[in-house]
Formats: structure tokens, sequence, C-alpha cells
RNA sequence: GGCCCCGUAGUGUAGCGGUCUAACACGCCACCCUGUCACGGUGGAGAGCGUCGGUUCGAAUCCGAUCGGGGUCGCCA
């Protein structure tokens, strides 16, 4: 090694060792004779002190080096001068007096400051993503990542779970998100998709026997990027055999409360993480991933304004639709601006706007007067109204009624945004609580308006509840499953099922979602053979890393916690993928390009 | 595919119809400085405002298109 130790690792207990340490040059102070170096290498940060008279260099060439040059210095570990100790670093308590340098490579003036936290432009840091690489933020994210892959494969390994890796060259399957593709070259005209995910190949692993599995694997699903998604991502695929759906949960909950609490103890978790059904979490929190970090439940009006003179809400309940409302406690200092930000949400989900009732602060809840109350619909809100919605609300002098009227699933959404944006805006979120749960019972299948027909809500492997089987035919919207989710602070972190293990039951699903009997077994052959030689029962679960990993860096965006992430177009700024190639690659695979697409 | 936001020296911002041949901070370059740690001091260089077109006597500033980045709805079993 051309060092014998790391300058963040350095302490007290060095003192007077004579240390060879080579880093990048964060920051230098120049005094003239007298210049200090901070020295970064990825272990943290320290004080060189180089004294013109004392080293092996002209001082002309001390004072040509600039930052992020490559430097490798020789001397002894030093206490500080007293009253020079710097407490704001890790090392400050002692310096390296340099007696050798040797300048291992020289750098350009790097395009954005590497030794200060600010924000940069996205795409100055994706192009040069190596020095983003270099800054304090991004080391310490990527080894937190580290941690957490590092500390579920010790936890797994120690449940005798093994990992096993599974092919990246797949199968095209018709369901679900958008395949990447990738030709073949042997057999021209065909295409293998990168994996969705290892769904197949972990339900194949335990037919195969291996009873407990895992793998840390990437997955690739085509389709529009956000903040929290990227077009390659990995997740902990977890599949057991013999288990039902509380073994799995537990499982989790035992990983994530042991993991956290080791890696990033600052964080208050749940002891046990609540359960939540799917129906349940639709009605309270309008959403199946619920930020539960603060209270503000929805709750169902109907009843209060089942003969209402409010002309909109008796046409809801007239044409079976919801009106269901939050309320925001203190919500009355809102401003008319943030009234009319709500509004716009409703517009955004296609309904007309939300009814706001402010209480005021001086309202007796008891005994409400009408003229403490401020609302639009104010002339036709009866005082019994009144009354009902504020018990049924429970509200008190201050608060705001938000009400939505629609399809339900406009209320929802609508009401699941609101509920979010006023708890930011009320400062009812405490941002070091990790309110995990998990979200049970999910919907079978669900109706796909654009494709007019039913679609697995999870996926097709997902195992329907015994005493729902008898809907599938007719009924299919009521069928639950064995599906769940784990959520926290409002993002989905993982999903998982218990899974069929029956060829007859995989096939009646099959027929449910429509698909062509003969395509089916074309396409899922291998798996109905697979099921009928002694399938055990099993399931599994996948835990996102990138957004996990996030959650515990307290970063919103995904790309903070990977190396090498992609724009929102799923290129590589800094490699320039995708990119156009050689026609005689075309050639080889007998592929051609629509010229008319082809732009330079 | 729809809607929205952003694009000014290397970086981060200001300027939002004439006072802008564009300001500030950091960085950069030169010189000075032996205890600093966001070192300090003196001096200096560096952008014509993403691109194209339009409106106007006059455009970083207004309008349109386009490119790039981001957000969001759809989509994401």
């Amino acid at each position: 090694m051309l060092k014998t130790h790391m300058c963040g690792n350095l302490d007290s207990s060095s003192i007077n060792k004579d240390v060879t340490l080579a880093g990048w040059v964060s920051r230098r102070r120049d005094h003239g004779g007298l210049t200090f170096i901070d020295l970064r290498d990825s272990s943290g940060i320290i004080q060189i002190v180089l004294r013109n008279e004392e080293l092996n260099i002209s001082a002309d060439n001390i004072s040509r080096i600039r930052n992020e040059w490559v430097i490798i210095v020789h001397g002894t570990i030093m206490i500080r001068q007293k009253g020079t100790e710097n407490k704001k670093m890790k090392t400050g308590l002692i310096e390296l007096i340099a007696k050798e340098i040797t300048i291992s490579n020289k750098s350009n003036t790097p395009p954005f400051p590497i030794n200060e936290d600010i924000d940069i432009d996205e795409l100055n840091r994706m192009k040069y993503r190596y020095l983003d690489l270099r800054r304090s933020k991004m080391l310490n994210n990527l080894k937190l990542r580290h941690n957490v892959t590092h500390f579920i494969r010790n936890f797994l390994s120690s449940k005798e779970f093994i990992e096993i890796e599974t092919p990246i060259l797949n199968v095209a399957t018709p369901e679900g998100a958008r395949d990447y593709l990738v030709p073949s070259r042997v057999h021209p005209g065909k295409f293998y998709a990168l994996p969705q995910s290892p769904q197949q190949w972990k339900q194949l692993l335990m037919v195969g026997g291996f009873e407990k599995y895992f793998q840390i694997a990437r997955c690739f699903r085509d389709e529009d990027l956000r903040s929290d998604r990227q077009p390659e991502f990995t997740q902990l695929d977890i599949e057991m055999s013999f288990v039902e759906q509380e073994d799995i949960l537990m499982l989790i909950e035992e990983l994530f409360t042991k993991m956290i609490d080791k890696l990033t103890p600052r964080f208050s978790i749940p002891k046990k993480f609540p359960s939540i059904t799917y129906n349940e979490c639709i009605e309270k929190y309008g959403t199946d991933k619920p930020d539960l970090r603060f209270g503000i439940e929805i709750h169902d009006l109907k009843k209060i304004f089942l003969n209402t003179e409010i002309i909109i809400f008796k046409k809801m309940i007239d044409d079976k639709k919801r009106i269901r409302a939050i309320n925001i406690p203190n919500g009355s200092t809102l401003s008319k601006k943030q009234i009319k930000k709500y509004n716009e949400i409703a517009i955004k989900y296609g309904s007309k706007g939300v009814a706001s009732i402010s209480l005021d602060h001086q309202i007796d809840i008891n005994n409400p007067s009408m003229d403490q109350v401020d609302s639009l619909l104010k002339q036709f809100l009866s005082q019994n109204e009144l009354e009902n919605l504020i018990q049924e609300m429970k509200s008190e002098a201050g608060d705001l009624i938000l009400i939505s009227a629609d399809e339900v699933s406009v209320t929802s959404n609508i009401l699941s945004e609101i509920r979010v944006l006023s708890a930011e805006l009320m400062n009812l979120i405490d941002y070091d609580k990790l309110s995990f749960c998990f979200v049970t019972e999910f919907p079978m299948f669900e109706f796909n308006k654009l494709e007019d027909r039913w679609t697995a809500m999870h996926h097709l492997f997902t195992m329907p509840f015994e005493e729902d089987i008898h809907l599938i035919d007719n009924d299919p919207g009521q069928v639950r499953s064995h599906a769940y989710d784990i959520v926290c602070n409002g993002q989905e972190v993982g999903s998982g099922s218990i899974r069929i293990h029956q060829a007859d039951l995989f096939l009646k699903v099959l027929k449910r979602l429509d698909i062509d009997e003969k395509i089916a077994y074309e396409q899922f052959e291998h798996m109905i053979q697979a099921f009928s030689y002694g399938a055990p029962p099993h399931g599994g679960i996948a835990p996102g890393i990138d957004r996990l990993v996030a959650i515990l860096a307290k970063e919103s965006d995904i790309r903070e916690v990977i190396a090498f992430p992609k724009t929102k177009t799923a290129a590589d700024i800094l490699t320039g993928a995708p990119s156009f190639v050689d026609q005689k690659y075309l050639d080889e695979l007998q592929l051609s390009i629509n010229e008319d697409e082809r732009q330079s």
C-alpha cells in the first residue's frame, strides 16, 4: 500500500507515530512559509502542516498545490498546539507534520466545489458523477447503503437463508410493466427481457427445494420515471416455503427494527409494525401507502348530510357518490392562498373543488354558533349538521374541515394529498420518526379501464383468499388476496404475497385475466409444469433497497443513494447511454431502424 | 402522452422592458503573509444571459418554438 493509515481513522492514540497518508487536497491555507492542507480520503479529513524548511520539495512547488490534487504525505502525527484544536473536525486534536510530499497527480479545477455541501445543478453532477461522489454527502449515503446490504446479508444468513443469483436474460411476459428487451443474435427476431423482478425464478427455487432464498437483485422496468423510480433499481428479494403471511411480516419487522437500531439509531420506530387492511387504509387515509407519522384521518359524512339542503352534497348522495372530510387542527390559520391550492389539487383529480369549513378560535365546540363559522356553505348548513359535523370530525376551536364530495377514488386522491400537504404546513410531521406499517388484504384484481379488462393488482401468482375463490368468476373486484405492502412514512418500501402453488388455481386466475389459454400455456407452461411436481406452499416479499436507504439517509430522491443513476428520460449523462450502434451490430441482429425516428 | 417549474461567468445567486458594454459571493490567476481551519490582504481575468425566431425605437427581461434538466397526472403486475 502507498499509505499506512486512513486520514479519518487517526486519533490521539497515534501521536508521535510516523505515518504515510494519501488522498486528495480538500482545502489549503497558504500562510507563506507555513501551509495547511486538509487531506481527504474515503475515511475522512486530517490537517497536514507543511513548513517550508522541513520539507523535501521546494516552497514554490508547495504553493502550486491545488484542491483535488492527489498527494502522498509522509510525516509524524502530533498533538495540536494548545489553542489551535478544531472541535468541528473528528481529527481536530491532532495533525500530521509533513516531512516528505509526493505529488501523485494534478487536477483541473473541478467544475463545482467538492468541499462544500451546496446544491449543484443535477445535470452537472451527473456529467461529473465521479467528482460528485467525492462529496461527503454521496460518500456517506453510499456507505450507509453498503451497511444496509451488509446487515441484510448477515441477518438473513444467520437465519439460514441462502443467496442465489438468477438470470438477467429472461423471457418476456405480457403482464405488468413494460420490459426492457435485448435482441438475440443467435435467434434473429427473438428477444430476451430484463427481469422486472426475479419473481418466477424465486418461485422455481421454492419448487427446487431451497426453502429460504434471498437475493439483492437488480430489476428493470421500462416505464416513466420519478424521484423514487429508476429504470433499474435494486430490491431485496426474499422467498420462503411453508410459510404463512404472518411469518413473512414478522421476519421483515425483525430485520428492519434490528437494522435501524444498529445503523441509524437516531430514528424512532414502532416496536411492532401495525397492520392495516387495504380497505381500512383507503377509508382512513385515501391511499394504500399512508403516512402514519401524524393523525388526520378521513371521515365519511354521508349520514350527516342525508337530508341536507346543500344541493351539491344532496346530488352526490343521490348519485351514490361519497362525501368525505378531514379535520386540520388549527387549520383556520391557513391563508386563502393555501385554500386555493387545495382546490387546485381537487381540480387536478377531476373534481370541482373542496368545501372548507373554518371554525373560529373562540367558538364553543359544544354549542357552536354559526357566526363563528366561515364557509361558503354556511347559508345552507343547518345548525344540526354543524354540530354533528364537529362531533364526527372531533374538531376543536380554530380547526379547518375540508370536505370532498365525489366518486370514492377521486375523494381518496384529493384528501390523501391534502392530508399530507396540511401536515407539512402545520408542522405535524416528526422527521425523526419512521412510521412503518403493513398494508394487507389487497384486492386480487383491479379493472383496467384502458385495456377494458381485469388485471392482477399485485401479480398473477398471488394467492387469493380461500373463501373468496368462488367470487373469481362473477365478482372479481371483491376477491381479497394474500398480498401485502410494507409502507414507511407514506412510501411503499416493499410488497409481497403468498403465492399460488397449485396449477389449477393458477389456470383459473389466468382465465379471469382474459389471457388466452393457448397463450397462457406458451407463456407460463414452465410455471404450470413446476406447480404440478409437488410445489410447496410459499411466499415472499421484496423491499426496495433504493427507497429504504433514501429514507434512512433522509433523502427524497433515490438518485442520491445510487452511485450512477439515470435521468428522468432514462439516459446516462456521463457515458451517453443509450446510444446509436454501428450498422454491423444491427445487421448481425437482423434489426432495422426506421430512419425517420433516428436523429443525432 | 397531458400539465407545471427551471436554464445568467467554473459554482451558487441577483437583475424581470432602457440606468446591464450584466451585479454579488465563492472559485480561478498573480503577488504578499509561519498557526490557519469557510485563513487573511492587494490586484486581476472570466458570462452577453440554453438555442432559434418574433414583438418593440430598445429584450436576460415580453411572446412562440426547440433542446436540456426537474416535478406531477397517466403509467409503474
